[in-house]
DNA sequence: TTGGGTGTATTGCTTGACTGATACACTCCC
DNA sequence: GGGAGTGTATCAGTCAAGCAATACACCCAA
């Protein structure tokens, strides 16, 4: 069972999906080269509609997480040299809006990054 | 012209006004005792039905920004001490996601706050 | 008291996100 | 080729968010 949702916690399915798989690629339980499980199977599984599990294909597809082609199943594609950058890029737009709040909130810089680094150091003591 | 928006940007009408709103509290250029603008007046001039202005102002209300009295001007609220700690506190909240994310990526610690710092900085330089 | 100011409860419309049913194209293997 | 596997294009249905029209309750000053 790869890939575990919860129907009540107002995350859209597909999206919970994306995020399970996006998770396990990045965790290496997903390997380059390896198959997901087929729409079908999720479907069945998570009791869903085929298409919305297609629905998560396509958004990951879009990423470049995984490769598509007509009639196979999906396939988990080799990124890493890709993720150096385009993590911190990916970053950049999680704390976008988190710099707007700051200003918003009118706290300077300098508390910003030290709240940041303490939540940071926080989490990898904490091995959650 | 006290609030600005931009029915563009795809953020709704009604939020945009409540962020306006606590900027300008935060900032100083609204104090405390002031009256906000009347739902009509601010209706007229962003061409949006006082409902919306109504919302707007409703929520500002349950987060503490505003007093609401029955057929008079909403007046800003003084929340100047309570602020200076809840403002950090709720940057923590807001960060917090962000932190599991730089994990999942597998950027470095330093890596994310030069990255953080970087954004602030040009946010800065920047007067939006 | 009355008229012009305030805010808003109620209701309905529109729009987009999300999900699902159906039917189709493709690939592989016997 | 045929069957069973894959993914998905198309279309329709549901639902909540956002916004607006209307009508109402309140306050204040003349």
């Amino acid at each position: 069972m790869l890939i575990v949702f919860d129907p009540h916690s107002g995350v859209p399915v597909y999206r919970q999906i994306i995020d399970q798989v996006r998770f396990h690629v990045e965790s290496g339980l997903l390997e380059p080269g390896d198959e997901l499980p087929s729409t079908r199977t999720l479907s069945a599984e998570l009791g869903v509609n085929p298409m919305t599990i297609s629905k998560a294909f396509r958004a990951l597809e879009a990423d470049g997480w995984v490769e598509r082609r007509p009639g196979l199943p999906l396939v988990v594609r080799d990124r890493r040299e890709a993720d150096a950058k385009a993590g911190v890029e990916r970053l950049r737009e999680e704390l976008a809006p988190v710099v707007v709040r700051v200003r918003q909130l009118g706290i300077s810089r300098a508390e910003a990054i030290r709240t940041f680094r303490k939540l940071l150091e926080e989490s990898e003591e904490d091995p959650s």
